[in-house]
DNA sequence: CTGAAAGCGCTTACAG
DNA sequence: CTGAAAGCGCTTACAG
């Protein structure tokens, strides 16, 4: 089966590779009706597919953007994607999904393949470990995005969850039901993971703003699979919490992984409230008190401001931070 | 910023186009020492970064694959994905992931999509809508492999869940539980979804071999939005089910939002099996018994075949169709 | 050991 | 209204 060309459907038709490109290109201002239709009947009995790799070549765009994911593994990330997606798709635009699995070196990997294939733009969870080639990005006026995370120093638009927001509804809503015992799981703390370090300063805030103290054993954060003994640590206390917030989805599946195997009640024995509203937050018994980010609307805007850069690309217009607001879903965790 | 090209790199350095492609592709065979360390310099020098597309251009091929899924959202696509992603990953190869949506259009899109794009072949959760081009694809020779759904009549290389097995699995068990009174819960039951028909006659075999008698009522498939008032119907026939088996994942979860809007007690009220072992089947209140498809291996073979088609483009070899095996994972629900 | 030339499949000014 | 020619950025036989 050998591939048919422009060239061949040009020689069938009696007319030259420009007229067909013309025709591809619905540029009919000039093409009688008859060659116009002598093009479309050619077309379709050799069967002819255009060659978008050759288009791309010629007109330095290939109408597809790349994201790259910090990890795909959390639900925020999945509904962002398809966030953009339906905003590409709109536009006929293509999108390529890389998962870098936290590690800076598959992040640098796909910066520089994506690249290589010439997207058009990059929406970027940063690993945060990468500013050299961040920067890189930037100063060669790449249209680039980044989501979720800020990278301090880089002049780049940003799009992210008002943090310290999602930690203090949370826990203004724990002390509302009179819970004042509130310790708080997370993640590793690294200094680039933005929501990380906010939410835990939301925390804390949150606590000062209520004129809770801030006990230190109270704040437990590791790897996901530190987890259940940092949490069984936690419970061992002498003087242990009374609710905890989880402050993304990972950490509230480990909670509630072990709330289930030592046999916890919920809020009886422990009130409950995760940052991420994770699909089972509803069906879950009891219902899980979640804060929801706004997934979709920050996908959107990402999507929007890249497109924005694709566009303007001369210009090199002030970069911006965008804050979206978290929503407290309430059910019955606490 | 303008972009430096293989041109660029060659005067600089001071030899011809045709010296550093040949360093860039790594043969190095007849170069002298001196020749390749002077164009590695230029080439760090000016930040030249090859372009993909042209390369792809000419070597007639892209490595990258295509994958459209007809659903996201189900567990076992992802699931799917990550295992030919990594598969593809070892490889160098890319992979572009696009989402039919359940709309035959959308695949139709997708396939000339990623056709055009000159993918080097494609993996294809069918919608099972578009025979005509699946067809073509075949008949052209084109590297592609189907997986969870068998389209009939079609030679290529499929990768399927033994479905029957999958219902005698949570049959066998229901009745090992005690049960008799068993019904299923389906979405909507169409000749082309593979795993729906089998995981019903599975489910009226299984019954049969109990020699169970199959009640018409107690068989309910329909649409997500619908289910909630089919699943009510259910519970209200004069001579309720005791047990009933989600074929899928959606269907579990509506399932379990019915159970719990009504109060009902698991497995006191009502039995449980749902098809897809769901992220949160383990911290469920109580454990969810599920039934797994071997999700991962499932999409390392899909990979592993159209790797072995790609290769062997000429002889097309003969279509196979490969079915792996479920697991129950007893938990609490009955 | 290296270079000139042709070609991958398109698009796009420009000429007529 | 349509065609000839150049060019996008590479690779690859082939010549020397």
């Amino acid at each position: 089966m050998k591939k048919v060309t422009i060239a061949d459907v040009a020689k069938h038709a009696g007319v030259s590779k420009s007229t067909v490109s013309q025709y591809l290109n619905q540029r009919f201002d000039y093409m009688r009706e008859e060659t116009k239709i002598r093009i479309e009947e050619t077309i379709n009995e050799l069967g002819y597919k255009p060659n978008i790799l050759a288009r791309s070549l010629k007109q330095k765009s290939t109408t597809t953007i790349g994201v790259i994911v910090a990890n795909i593994l959390h639900v925020f990330s999945t509904q962002v994607i398809r966030a953009i997606e339906d905003v590409c798709n709109e536009k006929d635009f293509h999108v390529i999904i890389c998962n870098a699995d936290d590690q800076p070196e598959k992040e640098k990997k796909y910066i520089d393949m994506l690249r290589a294939k010439q997207v058009d733009g990059l929406i970027l969870f940063p690993t945060g470990k990468n500013v050299e080639q961040y920067q890189e990005l930037i100063s060669e006026n790449y249209p680039v995005v980044f989501i979720d995370r800020l990278i301090n120093g880089l002049q780049t638009d940003t799009v992210l969850l008002d943090n310290e927001k999602a930690s203090f509804l949370a826990v203004d809503s724990f002390v509302k039901h009179g819970y004042s015992k509130i310790a708080v799981l997370s993640p590793p703390i690294e200094p680039d993971v933005t929501p990380r370090v906010e939410r835990l300063s939301g925390y804390k805030k949150a606590l000062e703003h209520h004129q809770l103290s801030i006990r230190e054993e109270f704040i437990v954060s590791g790897k996901t699979t530190d987890m259940q003994s940092l949490i069984h640590h936690l419970f061992q206390l002498s003087d242990p919490p009374k609710a905890i917030l989880a402050t993304n989805d990972r950490s509230l599946m480990e909670l509630l992984s072990y709330v289930k195997k030592n046999k916890l009640s919920i809020p009886k024995d422990i009130g409950l409230i995760g940052i991420d509203d994770v699909s089972f937050a509803d069906i879950y018994n009891p219902g899980l008190t979640t804060v929801a980010q706004p997934a979709f609307e920050m996908g959107e805007k990402a999507a929007e401001l890249l497109f924005k850069r694709i566009q303007e690309k001369e210009e090199p217009n002030q970069a911006e931070i965008y804050r979206f607001e978290p929503t407290l879903i309430q059910r019955e965790s606490l």
